[in-house]
DNA sequence: TGCACAATAATTGTATACAATTTTGATTGT
DNA sequence: ACAATCAAAATTGTATACAATTATTGTGCA
């Protein structure tokens, strides 16, 4: 569950002052590593004004905002969709994913307290409680959550919203080509994560956060595409 | 010189479709980069708008989009200002720098043609040109351009966009807190890159980007501060 | 003189109206 | 039946007007 404080987090990624644009980010940012848009939803500025009682000069600034972080797609006289990374770009996000998050593993298991380990265990129970619940997107949410809560700890701000941005394109990435359906394997990591935390062991927290994202970037199928809109007459034609 | 291509590559800096607020973010970020418009000055909308020919609603959009790239610090209520990075946000950007650049000088080195040399030979001889010319805004600009032209040839859009703001920022920061005055002790660097290019040498072009970013990073002067705007009283008092 | 308070001016936050562009659907001709 | 062309509708791009907030200035009082 993001609480009082992962939202003030959060206000970093966007660097937006305005508490009602920030807030309709927020949200669409929510609802994206939920799951519960799709990658190419179209997120039409009158649509998303009715929903929230906005008028379309803050949601046209939340998008944009949400386009600078790469989770939107703005396209010219088209309006803003909810963006589909390539192949190509999932390949580059995992790769920078692997070059800097073992560097901020590193950091946080040299600064982490009781009260940060104890947040972290609460993110990997709740995680856990919701994967028992069927809820597969608030439990990818929350492994999200894991990633940044560590990158928080290490308490450098420019690395963090850089991790931050990467993890929930990440969710986009996982949600157009995740191969498994189960996300047990992920959990492992986690706990091993950890036990190197509490031991303060920070060349072990680098290790193990360099595997776990090769892990998690093997677990990827990126060598297929499915083209799903240009393959729409394809699959109506088969029906 | 920013030519049409460099232009059309920061355009994935903003991640902005509409032509005239990203006119305006550029003109802006250069001159930012180029030490024009110097830390802490304000920018006002109608101010800018007004220069620029353009209403409130892109100069607006141009701003905040500044201000997630880090350039610009929006204050609610209050405005935009040119960022003024702390000194702790110094050393955190300069620390990104050195992890993520190096990476990138090696697989640009693998990545290299000759076209790309050339590129990057004309950026030092305009760099030294400026240089002699005594216009030590350009050529801080061409100088950072080197380095966003290295995450270019690497083709890694996403690291080279990281690149891309972080360089922006290490901009504003050796205009606030920059040691020495001479900038020829970075020309030797650059020169060694360029031989590890050449050679398609990526351990070398890994490590002298490596030691480049630790020189830089040692030549700030990231003790003192200088509170230029509190200061003001005493300037006035002592004239 | 110094401080507190109030009125004014200036600036940002937001909504709305209009212009430009794209998409959609219909009509026509082959 | 199909393609092309054109008109209507919907959507985004931009400008402007109004509301809310902040900064400044002026005034009165101790």
């Amino acid at each position: 569950m993001p609480d009082r404080k992962d939202a003030h987090r959060l206000h970093d990624l966007f660097q937006l002052p305005q508490g009602r644009t920030l807030d309709i980010c927020l949200k669409i940012h929510g609802a994206i590593l939920e799951h519960r848009l799709a990658p190419g939803t179209k997120l039409s500025e009158d649509e998303v004004g009715e929903i929230y009682g906005a008028s379309r000069t803050v949601v046209r600034a939340a998008l944009q905002a949400l386009a600078h972080t790469g989770l939107v797609a703005i396209e010219k006289n088209r309006g803003a969709f909810v963006a589909k990374p390539s192949i190509r770009e999932a390949h580059e996000i995992f790769e920078a994913r692997a070059l800097i998050e073992p560097r901020v593993a590193r950091m946080a298991a040299k600064a982490v307290t009781g009260k940060d380990l104890a947040r972290l265990q609460a993110h990997i129970d709740a995680e856990h409680q919701a994967l028992h619940a069927g809820d597969m997107g608030k439990a990818l949410f929350l492994s999200g959550a894991f990633h940044t809560t560590i990158a928080d700890i290490a308490d450098q701000q420019v690395l963090a919203r850089m991790v931050r941005s990467l993890i929930s394109r990440s969710s986009l990435i996982i949600a157009m080509y995740w191969k498994r359906p189960d996300t047990a394997c992920e959990s492992h990591s986690h706990h091993a994560l950890m036990k190197a935390f509490a031991e303060h062991d920070s060349d072990a927290a680098e290790e193990i956060q360099k595997s776990h994202l090769i892990d998690l970037h093997s677990g990827l199928n990126l060598v297929e595409v499915r083209q799903q809109n240009d393959s729409l007459k394809d699959i109506l034609r088969a029906g």
